[in-house]
RNA sequence: GCCCGGGUGGCGGAACGGCAGACGCGGUGGACUCAAAAUCCAUUGUCCUUGCGGGCGUGCGGGUUCGAGUCCCGCCCCGGGCACCA
């Protein structure tokens, strides 16, 4: 998964601290020794390895699985933080927590280092794999680590392309032409990252172009629909849900057929959401790639047709979607009319770059008066413009797309935009000229890609079979080592002729083995499934298993997931349910999500290629993962970016040092409570330490995890209030504050309160129950009653919490300091909100 | 261009439509110390005022409301995604 903005270099931290190679009670805390002491202790006795026959109630707690991108950077960091909180949350909670982490190892990334290097992707990524482990382990974040999945593995390959071969027997996996980037200078095609803003190849300079080629697509828009139903019963934040609602685009409309003047051999069918404009057409657009265009284009209008197609082949549909830059040149007449069916007008038929042939039927009938684009183009053009809908008064010079009374429309005239769009689907529809018809923005997962780094489409081009996939006992079907990198060329598969040229699984005889490799986002669709039953030789996963621990009950991850691998996986899931190779449970994959900010340095401007410099090391190595982990919790709520800036270093530091000030309290080095209750003080701490316990537990739930730190601060803090004074608390109200100090810290600094807890009890903090509060003890003694007088706070009361409306008028009444501000008439109206405030509105004197 | 977010002290941020700035970082002052570090304590939006207190303040402009950082409308700026980076 995504390899997050990171930044570039920073200050230099401050040198190693002194260390004493202990931590025992009474001397200075040590993170080194202290956190490779429980990071050894956790692995060995395999704390946080689950099986599914644990009784507990399960808890699948996953964060997507990463790019292995070499040491992790901050945006890790963070996820990892995020996601070990919740697994020592749950499991303190009481549940089983399956928590596995495996690496998304096939990628773009290995396969340039090789063409620039030499070494093969495979060693590549193994060592990166190697290294990123080691900083996850060095955050202390614990994981079953008996259920490692790496995409690269050849088991998960294997079942990967087993279920390919599924999908094409159930006739959800085609060939179709599809365009792809293409660098003449390389002779190769490029990822879209790979060419430039001004549509140039990133390595030779070259003008990439557009060029057709024949691919492999899964059917997604088939499950359209359901993805959309789906949402609904989601715990996903809104605004992914939204990303995912429009990204799919239902909308529902007419598709209908326009005759072309001259023309009876061919028609051109349009699609549009507002058939009630159909008396406002004024011209057709049909896109570049139209198959009729050529059709279309009348001889002297082929040379401007033919630039046209030039200018396009080397354009993004970002750059086509944009309106910067004069449309006048993007679009050309084509020689040809069509008739308007409405009022049998003819209308002359253009070419233009703004529509696409992804989209409905990659011709539009236009209508420049409700239609901001359309009236750009037709100003442009000269094209006519006929209102349909009347506008507001004053409405000129620009397109009206808002409701209103239906004119120059014939047999809608009169009607609401509502009514006439139903009168002129039924019209259509009477005529036999169109249908009514659903249109998604969704397209086809296009997952060919002409690499070498990826998963081998498991298909054999056989000149009397056809395409025959490989059969089950010959998979997996594994690329060859002994290729080529080379900086031209195709993919090495296509150059590799003893991978290329196979035999028929079929008939036996000669035939091409696919050289396509499927997109990431294949492998990335179902790896938390592996993860349920991550060795099984037999099958991809077992149903059983898959059905204990499905779904993910919390999955976390980067923003920028929130479309396509989030969509992706809820498409396959919802395929492998519907082929019975899983259990229902896991239709949708991921019933909570949460997605986290990003962390950025200088405004975000740095390329994602550029490695990490603000290593996770150089904080393990000097004030340890909890600071850096302390830090990550505490310095934005989690859904937002971070800045890293030159402050960052210093703040960590602080973490460090309050690290230091638990620690100090913990072993009795901040001084020690009294012997004898000390009435005023103890009811004070312990109301403060039941309050943190439920403030913390709330927070903890609803991930916001900045105040929930903050409110261990303010506990920490009120521990220090009066310590080594007469009036100090008691011991046991002290100890109590600390123990639960210590328990709210276990899922966040895990090893100091891991360490300060054995010290002060001897067993494991992270064994240990949830702390729960007294009710009564946290409840408030008095809160602030705010008296108002016009929205203005003039005075504060210190009030019973249970205090009536009445009494809190008659209280508020009483203020002088409000009274100052009230004049001497009564006033006009009192707003009484016991026990919180109470506002008086007065006149103004 | 389209879709989705964000904008609060010097900085990160807090705030069920009801005390703007919790908790930190940085700053300032103090205690401890021969001194320093570490530590502990206090203070810190801004303007006017000796003080009490008051005015102004949540990107900009309007609106709803007894009351708006929060809700609505219109802008500006910054970021994410846009189907082959993952």
């Amino acid at each position: 998964m995504g390899d997050q903005h990171v930044p570039e270099s920073v200050p230099p931290l401050s040198g190693p601290r002194e260390t004493d190679g202990a931590s025992e009670a009474g001397l200075a805390y040590d993170p080194q020794a202290v956190e490779q002491k429980w990071q050894r202790l956790w692995a060995s006795e395999g704390t946080y390895q689950v099986d599914a026959s644990d009784p507990r109630p399960k808890a699948y707690v996953l964060c997507m699985y990463p790019y292995p991108s070499g040491a992790a950077h901050q945006g890790h960091v963070r996820n990892y933080t995020f996601g070990d909180l919740n697994v020592r949350y749950r499991t303190m909670q009481g549940c089983a927590v399956l928590s596995p982490f495996g690496f998304d190892s096939f990628g773009l990334p290995a396969e340039n280092a090789a063409i620039k290097t030499g070494i093969h992707p495979r060693e590549f990524t193994d060592a990166r794999i190697e290294e990123l482990k080691q900083s996850v382990v060095a955050l202390g974040a614990v994981y079953d680590w008996r259920r490692e999945v790496r995409s690269h593995d050849p088991s998960y390959i294997r079942w990967g392309q087993w279920i390919f071969v599924r999908m094409l027997e159930a006739g959800l996996a085609y060939q179709a032409e599809a365009p792809v980037n293409w660098c003449p200078g390389c002779q190769t095609v490029l990822a879209n990252e790979q060419v430039l803003a001004d549509g140039t190849c990133e390595r030779s300079g070259d003008q990439v172009v557009r060029r057709e080629l024949r691919q492999w697509f899964l059917r997604i828009t088939e499950y359209a629909d359901e993805l959309l139903e789906g949402l609904h019963q989601l715990q996903w934040p809104d605004r992914v849900k939204t990303m995912q609602r429009n990204w799919i685009g239902r909308s529902e409309g007419v598709q209908f057929a326009l005759e072309v003047v001259d023309h009876p051999d061919i028609e051109l069918t349009v699609f549009t959401t507002r058939p009630d404009t159909g008396f406002g057409v004024t011209y057709a657009v049909v896109a570049p790639e139209h198959p009729l265009l050529s059709a279309l284009t009348t001889t002297e209008h082929r040379r401007q047709v033919d630039e046209l197609l030039q200018q396009v082949a080397h354009l993004s549909d970002i750059e086509r979607q944009s309106t910067e830059g004069s449309l006048d040149k993007r679009g050309t007449f084509t020689g040809s009319y069509v008739l308007n069916p409405f009022n049998g007008q003819p209308v002359p038929v253009y070419v233009a770059d703004y529509v696409l042939m992804g989209y409905g039927t990659g011709a539009i009938m236009a209508v420049p008066a409700e239609d901001q684009r359309d009236w750009d183009f037709a100003a442009l053009k000269g094209l006519d413009v006929v209102r349909t809908t009347q506008p507001p008064e004053d409405w000129e010079g620009q397109a009206f797309t808002g409701t209103g009374v239906k004119v120059n429309s014939g047999f809608m005239d009169g009607m609401s935009v509502e009514q006439a769009k139903v009168a002129a689907l039924e019209w259509l529809e009477s005529k036999g000229i169109g249908v009514r018809k659903v249109n998604y923005r969704l397209r086809d997962w296009l997952v060919s890609r002409q690499r070498y780094w990826g998963c081998p489409i498991p298909v054999v081009h056989c000149p009397s079979c056809g395409t025959v996939p490989v059969p089950d006992d010959q998979l997996p079907v594994l690329a060859p080592d002994d290729v080529e990198f080379l900086p031209t060329g195709e993919s090495p598969l296509a150059r590799h002729d003893t991978f290329r040229d196979t035999t028929c699984p079929a008939c036996g005889g000669a035939a091409r083995r696919e050289t396509d490799t499927l997109d990431t986002f294949f492998d990335s669709s179902w790896y938390f499934l592996r993860f349920c039953d991550p060795q099984d030789d037999r099958r991809p996963f077992d149903p059983a298993l898959t059905q204990r621990w499905m779904p993910v009950d919390q999955y976390i991850g980067g923003i920028e997931h929130a479309v396509l691998h989030l969509l992706y996986a809820r498409f396959f899931t919802r395929v492998l349910v519907d082929l019975g190779l899983a259990p229902v449970e896991a239709r949708e994959p991921f019933a909570r999500l949460f997605t986290q900010g990003m962390i950025r340095m200088d405004g975000s401007k740095m390329s994602k290629s550029k490695g990490n410099l603000v290593a996770p090391s150089r904080y393990f190595d000097s004030v340890g993962a909890d600071a850096l982990r302390l830090f990550h919790l505490a310095v934005a709520p989690p859904a937002e970016d971070v800045d890293w800036t030159d402050q960052t270093d210093e703040v960590i530091a602080g973490w460090s040092r309050w690290i230091s000030r638990v620690w100090r309290l913990a072993t009795g080095q901040a001084g020690s409570g009294g012997t004898k209750p000390n009435e005023a003080e103890d009811r004070r701490l312990r109301h403060f330490t039941h309050r943190t316990i439920q403030k913390v537990t709330s927070d903890l739930d609803r991930w916001s995890y900045n105040t929930a730190v903050s409110a261990l601060r303010e506990l920490a803090n009120a521990c220090y209030h009066n310590l080594g004074t007469p009036d100090a608390p008691s011991a046991v109200a002290l100890d109590e504050a600390v123990d639960a100090l210590v328990l709210l810290l276990a899922p966040m600094a895990p090893h100091v309160a891991a360490e300060a807890w054995q010290v002060r009890h001897g067993d494991h903090v992270h064994a240990r129950p949830w702390p729960v509060a007294d009710a009564q003890l946290a409840r408030d003694e008095t809160v602030t009653l705010v008296v108002q007088v016009n929205g203005k706070v003039r005075d504060r009361i210190e009030v019973d919490p249970t205090i009536g409306q009445a009494e809190a008028e008659l209280l508020a009444m009483g203020s002088e300091r409000a009274r100052a501000h009230m004049g001497t008439e009564p006033p006009v109206k009192v707003v009484v909100k016991p026990p919180r405030l109470v506002n008086f509105v007065v006149r103004p004197h």
